[in-house]
DNA sequence: CCAGATCATCTTTTT
DNA sequence: GATGATCTGG
């Protein structure tokens, strides 16, 4: 391809940040601007250009973009010469450069990487040992103190030397945070474990106390360049300040408008600040949508134009007007469900819109589980993302805690996790007396162990057994691992420590599906020393690093399957679908209760709306609904105050499936006329049960339930084989009866939400004649 | 001293 | 509706 043809595919703005080589550059990229098209034809520039591949340092958000980009450049450059890129996540890229001058830091050269999980039940174990409160500290909080701390930069330390971090803990009456803290980095320590903040910690800390080394790094990075710029931390900023500082080759790219993930301590500032410390640069606004119908833009537009915060810019659409945006509402959370995915199946005939092309974007993982049943329901097939995450399933980290126990004996948190899994009788008592011995030694558990008799202790001999049984069986894994094959090695221990025995035995769906993951995750171990169909033999611990990093978005088969997507609105970031719905757009809900009192963060929350509204190519769907269930009980819902902030004239509301009368214009402008706030002096309503669906027979009422407390008995009581109707689950059959006089369950099944065991007396069910 | 069973808390969002 | 913490029987 020549460079003409190649760079005539570009708009004037695209290609002027394209052929900008030297020195720093901001390219300000508004949604569906063609922002990863610049990054790689710039890349792919620079390899025209004759600069190396290895001198190429390109930093993604996720895996999943990086490998896209990627594959991008190979297109052009072929794999040869795109495989030698230094590209991907941040957390990647410096793990490997951490791996290489661990000793530096007094890491193993093979260090752990603990997940959240890992890292909040070694806080949960140090508060208790330290006989602290969880109730005040609550090892969640307090692990997103450290997390916020350590993407500051503050290590230990300076955190107990920092007044403002240990006033605010003083304030918050938990003056023991720095202590947590101290004993935190002491134990990863121990047990030559990072957690994903240390990543960026010690790069940082490596690049500061090291300068030779920051200099090789310097040298050999001659250009940098950086997506999503506006969601990097203080961290991140700073390692990429340290590493340009030599070539100034940096080039960043960003949409201010489409920063969500400050709650993980991403500054948008970085990127409203790039001015001053690179006032040389050059700026790049790319405004031109290729996405989205004028309409989508439009109405995306006049949304975040009721952010303060913001680089100005004007974002435009030269596709056709396209459609409104259909507001749909419903009466419960299960109706929306029913809708949306009758939605789907209507429109997709009609149109002739594959499934694929679809995609349910929500706020928060737990509302996707009522699209899954009622797309289910409709043999809608549909592909869920996130969530839980496969890596993250017990069976799965089980497994995975043995392979890291075999290459890092002192990985505490791995040898806790699996010390007694399947049962060996190592119970809690004898684990907390040796995970108290190890901590006042400061030595991982292993190294405790295995030196136990220069201590005075009391484990009793059989005790002890079990312990030294369990560190031969691991040490037998261990012996020659580096030259074992990682499928091999894992195969071993999946059968020797019992684990496939354990779920292969009892048949509950449960176990099963456990044991087919087991199957799955041995299988993502063959692919990954399998290249091209040939054998390529990796050793376990590469398998490890690569796995520690990865979430279940990125070991994607894209494509081919015609499925509806869901996944969250951040999971959603970067992609892009004919058809998109958001759902739950309800006070509470999106925004957040939590950040609906806290501008900061309610801004936050009308950028992520932003980002989903801006995934639509073609057409979008709104939705909220008049009432949900939140932990288990009916709460009132109220659509969003953001379905304010969209200029009227680009919203249509749905005239659906239960006659809704239309109203002209932006129904929740008027809405919020009647209701003058939304503030919080309306106690929560109490919602009216929904309405009997059409296609349902109409009920014979059961003696009244509605009466709360004193006469909680009145109803009658449903029998086995009877129908009975739940107002949640809709209308199901009596499976089984059990229990006493006073709490008697009943199991029904229901053809939508599957067998339910519910408590008679709070059942409200009501039994159909 | 351990294992299974019941009970309370929880939710943003992710590398 | 799940997951971890507490309780209780063995």
């Amino acid at each position: 391809m020549s460079n003409k043809t190649f760079l005539d595919e570009l708009n004037p703005s695209q290609r002027a940040a394209v052929e900008h080589i030297n020195g720093p550059s901001l390219v300000i990229a508004g949604a569906g601007s063609g922002k990863t098209k610049v990054l790689t034809f710039k890349i792919a520039w620079l390899l025209m250009h004759r600069v190396d591949p290895r001198s190429i340092l390109a930093l993604t958000f996720t895996n999943k973009a990086a490998k896209e980009m990627k594959e991008r450049i190979a297109r052009i450059t072929g794999y040869q010469i795109a495989n030698q890129l230094w590209m991907g996540t941040f957390h990647s890229r410096f793990s490997v450069i951490l791996r290489k001058e661990s000793d530096k830091l007094g890491f193993p050269q093979n260090f752990t990487i603990y997940d959240t999980t890992d890292s909040k039940n070694a806080i949960k174990q140090i508060i208790k040992d330290l006989k602290l409160d969880d109730k005040i500290y609550k090892p969640n909080e307090i692990l997103g103190r450290i997390s916020s701390a350590k993407n500051n930069l503050i290590t230990a330390a300076s955190y107990a030397a920092n007044d403002q971090y240990v006033s605010a803990d003083k304030h918050s009456r938990r003056p023991e945070i720095q202590t947590i803290y101290r004993l935190y980095t002491a134990r990863c320590k121990a047990s030559g474990a990072m957690d994903f903040d240390d990543l960026l910690l010690y790069t940082n800390l490596l690049f500061r106390d090291f300068p030779e080394v920051l200099e090789k790094y310097q040298n050999s990075f001659r250009y940098i360049l950086v997506d999503e710029y506006q969601d990097t931390n203080f961290a991140q900023y700073l390692i990429i300040k340290r590493l340009s500082e030599k070539h100034h080759n940096l080039c960043v790219v960003g949409d201010d408008a489409q920063s969500i993930y400050a709650f993980r301590g991403a500054k948008i500032e970085n990127i409203l600040n790039f001015r001053n410390d690179y006032p040389d640069y050059q700026l790049f606004k790319l405004e031109q949508n290729y996405r989205s119908t004028q309409t989508i833009v439009n109405a995306a537009n006049s949304l975040i134009a009721k952010n303060k915060e913001q680089i100005q810019k004007k974002v435009f659409s030269k596709k056709e007007a396209g459609n409104p945006i259909l507001i749909m509402e419903s009466y419960t959370d299960r109706e929306e469900g029913i809708m949306i995915a009758n939605y789907i199946a209507e429109t997709a005939l009609k149109n002739q819109i594959k499934f694929k092309d679809f995609a349910i974007l929500y706020r928060t993982n737990a509302q996707s589980r009522i699209f899954e049943e009622s797309l289910r329901k409709e043999n809608i097939p549909y592909r869920i993302y996130g969530g839980l995450s496969f890596y993250q399933r017990k069976e799965v980290k089980d497994l995975l805690a043995y392979f890291r126990l075999a290459v890092n004996h002192n990985d505490d948190e791995a040898f806790r996790r699996v010390v007694n899994y399947p049962a060996r009788g190592i119970g809690k008592t004898t684990l907390s007396k040796v995970d108290e011995m190890a901590h006042i030694q400061s030595m991982s558990i292993w190294e405790l162990l295995s030196k136990i008799h220069h201590f005075n202790h009391s484990f009793n001999k059989p005790t002890l057994t079990k312990l030294h049984e369990f560190m031969k069986l691991i040490q037998r894994f261990s012996d020659g691992i580096e030259n074992k094959d990682a499928y091999d090695a894992a195969y071993q221990m999946a059968t020797e420590t019992g684990i496939l025995k354990e779920l292969s035995q009892d048949k509950t769906p449960e176990s099963i599906s456990r044991y087919e993951n087991i199957q799955e995750l041995l299988n993502g171990i063959k692919d990954f020393t399998t290249l091209d169909g040939e054998d390529k033999s990796v050793p376990l611990s590469e398998y490890l690093q690569n796995v520690a990093l990865l979430t279940d978005a990125d070991n994607d088969n894209e494509g081919e399957d015609n499925k509806v997507n869901l996944m969250t609105i951040h999971s959603a970031k970067g992609l892009e679908f004919k058809n998109v719905i958001i759902v739950g757009m309800e006070e509470g809900l999106f925004p957040s209760l939590r950040s609906a009192s806290m501008p900061h963060e309610l801004e936050e929350e009308r950028r992520l709306f932003y980002v989903a509204i801006t995934r639509a190519e073609q057409e979008l769907v709104i939705s909220h609904t008049k009432s949900r269930y939140i932990w288990g009980s009916l709460e009132a819902c109220r659509p969003s105050r953001f379905l304010k902030d969209i200029n009227s004239e680009y919203l249509e509301q749905s005239q659906g499936l239960f006659g809704k009368p239309a109203f002209p214009g932006n129904p929740f402008q008027s809405f919020d006329q009647s209701r003058k706030s939304f503030g919080k002096t309306t106690p929560p309503e109490r919602v009216a049960p929904p309405q009997p669906k059409p296609h349902l027979k109409p009920v014979k009422s059961a003696p009244s339930v509605a009466s709360s407390g004193s006469s909680s008995n009145s109803f009658s009581e449903p029998e086995v084989g009877s129908r009975v109707k739940h107002e949640r689950f809709g209308i199901g059959t009596v499976l089984k009866l059990e229990g006493d006089q006073a709490n008697r369950k009943a199991t029904v099944e229901f053809p939508v939400a599957g067998t339910k065991q519910l408590l008679l007396k709070f059942a409200k069910l009501e039994a159909i004649n």
